[in-house]
DNA sequence: GATTTTGGGTGTAAAATTAACACTCATTTT
DNA sequence: AAAATGAGTGTTAATTTTACACCCAAAATC
């Protein structure tokens, strides 16, 4: 597949060379989070088509010729969720040689945090996925599990140091939701008093007139995310 | 490729579903690092081929269809360095469109933490690699850089956290050999009292007998590290 | 209109950890 | 004998972390 702007000689040269090689497909998975209804949830599918036909798995597509590997893995979630500027971060490449039973094709892993309010619904529907609380995964195909703990751990080792739990929740949010949602993602409960005060001293935290009555009588601060830009870029810690 | 093994019927139509999609070389890139001279030291070679003919950059080659992504870059090293059973680690894949001037290739690349003695320096000298400070870093070509930089965000992130220091240096060794290889690592000086309490208070680290009398008159204490199983796989805190 | 119910909100004291800091030691060289 | 070199060592103040239990506001019920 010669490219323009290539200098002839150099480029056939470095073509034979390099043609001595394997190629591979390249995928990307995703591993998509959200809170829905108050709980830690991703986005699986339900396979209709081989290989692993009638597995559940993760979202995931194949790298095309004229995007990036990260583009390929933004794209793919656009076409699901119908979300542009999502937060994504590479959790790693898998490449191990029969981790798809079908070609050798090597998946480069990532996870996607999102605020449950912008999905396209319909298109999820459409796609045949369904969003699955975290802790009820069902048994998964390929080498998906392997992922999903690698993405989860990386979750939790930021979590506490950076701004990653904003993007999950919506633009005005309480403190129980924050904490919630922490507690799940590190998978152990906190004290209440200390966990609030820490996030309230964060400079990145500013409380709103509006309350959230729909949980309790008395109703809940909402809160929100100022971002580093009007914060002076402080360090994020809760 | 067709494999042995596979459901034919099955087999096929999964072939003919992924063949819609393009395939990419997929190299690794190795992060070579090392304790030359008391210096936190990297493993580069000078191109003498295309692409970046001339150019210095990191170590790397064409994963095969023989071998996992990760047996690649085993490999990659085991052929530079002559070792085996070295630590890796992931730091990412790389897929830029055009990160390869040549064609179209998506790398991984890892870091590789070893201790300078255990390596084949006749080996390394053949190839045309050298060992280079890491403050020292010349032009690389590609997007080699990038890599580095991401290599060393990781290793600092984890330097307190995992006994990593100790896959740098040689078996035994001296509290002030550990001390300067962290401050090369994280890029400032740290407190030697505290830096020593903290480290000595560590189960895993055990004096020896031996001193080290090659840098001062009075010598310097030498000591060992004892892998988890030795210690009743305490949390290493430095 | 008093009572119950529900989740929201608040402060302090003890314990643990971290940070700051400067001199002596043992040995060799001069 | 003096100087030079890197090795080694403890204490105190400051900060951070942990543990912990009750009242509040509003609505619903009786």
């Amino acid at each position: 597949m010669p490219r323009p702007g290539r200098p002839g000689r150099i480029y056939r040269a470095v073509v034979a060379y390099y043609s001595k090689y394997p190629k591979f497909h390249v995928a990307v998975d995703c591993i998509v989070f959200a809170v829905k209804e108050g709980r830690l949830c991703m986005l699986l599918v339900k396979r209709d088509f081989e290989p692993e036909k009638g597995k559940w798995s993760l979202i995931g597509g194949f790298t095309r010729d004229t995007e990036s590997v990260d583009a390929a893995a933004k794209r793919v979630l656009r076409e699901l969720t119908g979300l542009k500027n999502v937060y994504m971060q590479q959790v790693g490449a898998f490449g191990d040689i029969d981790r798809d039973p079908g070609e050798r094709v090597v998946s480069v892993a990532y996870f996607a945090l999102l605020n449950y309010d912008d999905v396209d619904h319909a298109a999820v529907e459409e796609s045949g996925a369904k969003w699955v609380e975290v802790d009820e995964i069902p048994p998964l195909g390929f080498d998906h599990p392997r992922m999903i703990v690698k993405a989860r751990e990386e979750m939790r080792r930021r979590i506490f140091s950076e701004p990653l739990v904003f993007r999950l929740l919506p633009e005005m949010f309480t403190l129980t939701q924050v904490q919630n949602l922490v507690e799940a993602v590190v998978g152990e409960p906190l004290d209440k008093r200390n966990f609030r005060k820490r996030l309230c001293d964060n400079p990145c935290i500013a409380a709103t007139e509006s309350f959230d009555k729909s949980l309790s009588r008395r109703g809940a601060r909402l809160y929100r995310y100022l971002p580093p830009v009007e914060t002076g870029n402080v360090k994020f810690k809760i």
